[in-house]
DNA sequence: AGAATTGGTGTACGGCGTACACCTACCGGT
DNA sequence: ACCGGTAGGTGTACGCCGTACACCAATTCT
């Protein structure tokens, strides 16, 4: 098939899914397209207009569920879509955050995002909540740090004793995920339930300030 | 001066400060030291560690104000504290955020932040919180999308007329900072009442949780 | 005094993004 | 049927990057 513009960032997306982001080099985009590094640059400006084109992709798969008319549940069921379609491409927020501006596509998300939120909420006050929501606007929980204990048990309980003797409360707070069945050094925590607790944590914030004006 | 292994990481921090995180290459750093780039190599195993230190550094740098032992106010006066170091290393969360694990000042930091929200609250709300708190942790808003407003107010115009087209609530929602004397396209909003709005949030609906159990 | 460690040097390799010149195949107008 | 222009793939080359490896001077330890 020839070259194209979608081709190019189609296979751009393909690759940063199968590889991670830093797997997408204009040589190995070029390969996995069997053509010539430079090849590339007759349908995209440079890398940075790629990632942007690549952003924008992903961005626009957020499948927006049905309105209902109810502002802070339909926030909610918009939240949740943007969080599936991160799933799908973990390396998104690398992108999304060396960006300089909003993509078109990321534009209408927000205004999607906002429009819902003035059903309930005050300029003023959406645009703040629009901030407290952060990078979970596109789905990412902004992890403090995403280091996954180590499967080797033997290791693991070697830093679970550092973290008791030095940092106890760090060990207490790691351990206490409210959710999922694993006891002692689970497997982290169900980053599916703090994504929701903090949206929820912030809708159900505005919507009291909104009440109490 | 002598070269040395703090040396080295003081002058990639200030390095960083004067020009970015990008511009911190062995090779830029060395020229800086009157070295040759391999020397730093003697005091640092390779880039990645050099990052890890820079972390380190500015992260000791937060300097805790003495508790009062409300939970709340002190949990407070530590974000602050973490904003106010983060005005003086604007490049530290893209170091942050590329690191594997939390350095050890990152650890003693989340002990003090963890000691503290247990004062008030159980080990697993407090472990929600910590995660819903995010990079405002380390003093960063994760902003939605950082592009400054267009300084030059002819293409200021121009993109005010193309977002109130196409994206009418985005515009509304951009002029809609609360604060600040300004009033159309003023200076972006203040990212300080920003980030103290989305820690209030949080810690207000953290007390309530605890309160209604 | 001799040996071993410490710390700075020089060279070189493989990766990256991409500027620039080229060449080839196709396409519309006469 | 020719012919000029353009679109799209190629090849070469440059300047950055991190860093492996061999070397060498000075210092310190025995």
């Amino acid at each position: 098939m020839a070259l194209s513009r979608s081709r190019v960032i189609g296979e751009a997306v393909s690759l940063a899914d199968a590889d991670g982001l830093d797997a997408v080099s204009m040589r190995a985009l070029s390969e996995r397209l069997g053509v010539v590094p430079m090849a590339l640059y007759k349908h995209v400006r440079n890398k940075d207009e790629l990632l942007d084109e690549m952003v924008d992709a992903v961005v626009r798969e957020i499948a927006p569920p049905p309105a209902t008319g109810q502002w802070k549940a339909d926030a909610r069921a918009l939240l949740v879509a943007a969080r599936a379609t991160q799933h799908r491409h973990p390396w998104a927020w690398d992108a999304i955050e060396t960006r300089g501006g909003p993509t078109p596509a990321a534009l209408d998300h927000m205004e999607a995002m906002i429009s819902t939120l003035r059903g309930g909420l005050s300029a003023p006050l959406t645009h703040q909540v629009m901030h407290a929501l952060g990078s979970r606007l596109w789905g990412f929980s902004q992890e403090v740090f995403s280091s996954p204990p180590p499967s080797d048990p033997e290791s693991a309980a070697a830093a679970a004793a550092m973290l008791a003797q030095r940092w106890p409360f760090v060990l207490e707070s790691a351990m206490s995920a409210r959710h999922g069945p694993e006891g002692i050094v689970g497997p982290g925590c169900d980053d599916e339930a703090e994504y929701l607790f903090a949206v929820d944590l912030i809708l159900d914030g505005a919507e009291r300030l909104a009440a109490t004006g």
